[in-house]
DNA sequence: ATTATTTGCACCATCGATTGTGCACTCAAG
DNA sequence: CTTGAGTGCACAATCGATGGTGCAAATAAT
């Protein structure tokens, strides 16, 4: 790649070109030109030259001086799943907005990246961060507030610092009863059939599975807790819990209550190995909406958790000055079989053919 | 949120707490101590200092200075699906291994928002840039060669920079053969039965394009181009398309080639207002893969492209002093229906349970 | 005409880290 | 005792933008 390119403009440059001090010209791109009481004439003068001269501002400077960056952090575990992706691009759209620039990161949910990922988003004077799904939100908020970082939680709550999850204990209810309800009242789920796969010992799985536990116990029964077989974020522990479980019992539950789209990627692989009748008659509630996910060959129940409300609610705390450190929980919304929402690629128009 | 928190520790603090200067405090903290001959003890001293007081070093200033600032920048379309997102965390990987930091965003497939969001990222002075699946490269590489930043094509090609990109056209030959052979000799797929919906005006379209009237004419017969309905890279546009189509003929093509995950999202929505029926004969090919497509209730293959091979080769061109500007054809892969593939989260590992 | 205001802008320190330069000191060789 | 080489570090300029302060010229008030 070419390494050459003169050097962009500064404002020394344009200084010098308009004969004017470089702190006039600051003012006068920056905007506060009028509260310096500078000429229109000459801002008119700086201006044009600073676009013919594709002047463009160098933030890093402009951040040194202010110790402030223009840009706002979502912190994410990761990337690839359509719960986050879409997260990430309604948090740009809402920074933009805002005038900011979005910064999206992941973590892969390891606690030591998540405190190196911030320590760098603070070095770089990051002006607010959000905190998505972080398996150690508080050690993030010592951090943030060292550095006096306005920061929140999404998705999984901190003690620290304000959270803004979703409701997944009724959402959770919410789910079992649908799976429940899914089935011919000829041939009712029995207690024995209905499982839960997926999650680990974090808030959201622990509230989900109070959340099944409960309805489980209400309108079937609830035995022991063999039913709950948290496999971790790992769409291959998932399959392997369900190869064991077929290997056991030679078929699978009935009912299925799995706790995210990623575990869910578990079952693909599973059903990937066996034959398409090992599925005929189950009924599978998952905590999360994958679009496809919705339109297999089974009926597949979805909860959608509402990123939007989230970030929305999320961007009105974080401007207050003080907002308290509690817990704001954002209803989700159950998604029938064969359902296509609209989502954040909706609101992008799409010109040309 | 607090905004108080006792400003960060800077070299100067730390040159106080030293007795040292503050020029000494910066070569022991970034490395260069030894070229600058600095005696052990002092070094060991000043570090054990800055671990004590935290601290870390403010990137801007460092960035301001060198005018590099450690940042390696992904230009997404979009986040929100699975080619891109996953291409979003095979970035971010790779530059963290590389010891950068990735910053990843979207500019919606807008031009304009291209151009800024690119404008702001040089502003950063962020030391390269990844530009995929922009609608205009050749004015991104404009304002990139300009500031003097290495960039690199990936998805869709320029003819300024270099380029890797997926083989589309390769592709869209496999992926149509495989649609066609998917049916039954005795009942073939009859050449009025194939349609191609999505994409638009872009390379990637018109390559997919063409593998898919080559194959067609050579294995069926190609009439017209009605065949072809480009709609655009949206759900909605894509879901008219059908409703469209359907009106008129009553049902949809028994053979249909999708031109991205994002119109197939168009076809979920169609199917949603439609009974199962509608969909009992059809086969779909997808140019792209999403492992919940994968196992849709009638036959789906896809393509999946190969991302980390596109972005290996590109980090490879990019350290290249001067690489050709060539276009790379990345070689795609054929998924056949209900496949279940790896993908980058499978390399995180996700302890405890 | 003289003093008081207002207008328009330049000067300079500052943000934190980097780096070329050079000075003072130690030690050994002559 | 002088010279030369090597050691250990401090100084000061620099990156680009910002904003407080102050000063001269233009205008208004008396």
């Amino acid at each position: 790649m070419k390494q050459q390119g003169k050097k962009k403009a500064t404002i020394y440059d344009l200084s010098i070109l308009s004969g004017c001090s470089a702190s006039t010209v600051s003012a006068v791109l920056n905007g506060t030109w009028r509260k310096r009481r500078i000429k229109e004439s000459t801002a008119e003068l700086i201006q044009n030259l600073a676009e013919q001269h594709q002047y463009t501002a160098n933030l890093q400077a402009r951040g040194l001086r202010n110790s402030r960056s223009g840009l706002v952090g979502l912190l994410l575990p990761v990337h690839d799943n359509r719960y986050f992706s879409s997260m990430a691009q309604t948090f740009e759209a809402q920074v933009r907005s805002h005038g900011k620039c979005p910064v999206v990161v992941s973590a892969s949910r390891d606690p030591r990246e998540e405190i190196a990922t911030v320590e760098t988003l603070i070095s770089y004077s990051i002006d607010e961060l959000f905190v998505a799904g972080a398996t150690d939100p508080d050690s993030i908020h010592t951090l943030c507030e060292a550095a006096g970082i306005r920061h929140i939680n999404i998705d999984l709550p901190g003690t620290k610092a304000p959270s803004v999850i979703s409701d997944n204990y009724q959402g959770a209810r919410m789910l079992t009863e649908a799976i429940i309800q899914r089935f011919d009242p000829a041939d009712p789920l029995k207690p024995e059939e209905l499982f839960l796969f997926g999650g680990r010992n974090d808030h959201a799985s622990r509230e989900r599975i109070r959340g099944f536990r409960d309805i489980k116990s209400a309108l079937l029964r609830m035995d022991t807790d063999a039913c709950i077989q948290p496999t971790g974020y790992s769409p291959n522990m998932t399959q392997k819990a369900f190869e064991a479980f077929y290997e056991r019992e030679g078929k699978l539950p009935r009912g299925l209550f799995i706790n995210s789209s990623i575990n869910f990627e578990g079952l693909l692989r599973f059903m990937a190995q066996h034959p398409h009748e090992t599925f005929a008659d189950i009924v599978v509630g998952c905590y999360d909406y994958d679009p496809f996910g919705s339109f297999l060959a089974f009926p597949v129940i979805m909860i959608r958790q509402d990123s939007e409300s989230m970030l929305a609610k999320a961007f009105e705390l974080i401007e207050e000055s003080r907002p308290a450190v509690k817990i704001h929980l954002i209803p989700p919304e159950l998604v029938h079989p064969r359902t296509a929402l609209n989502g954040p690629l909706d609101s992008i128009r799409d010109v040309d053919a």
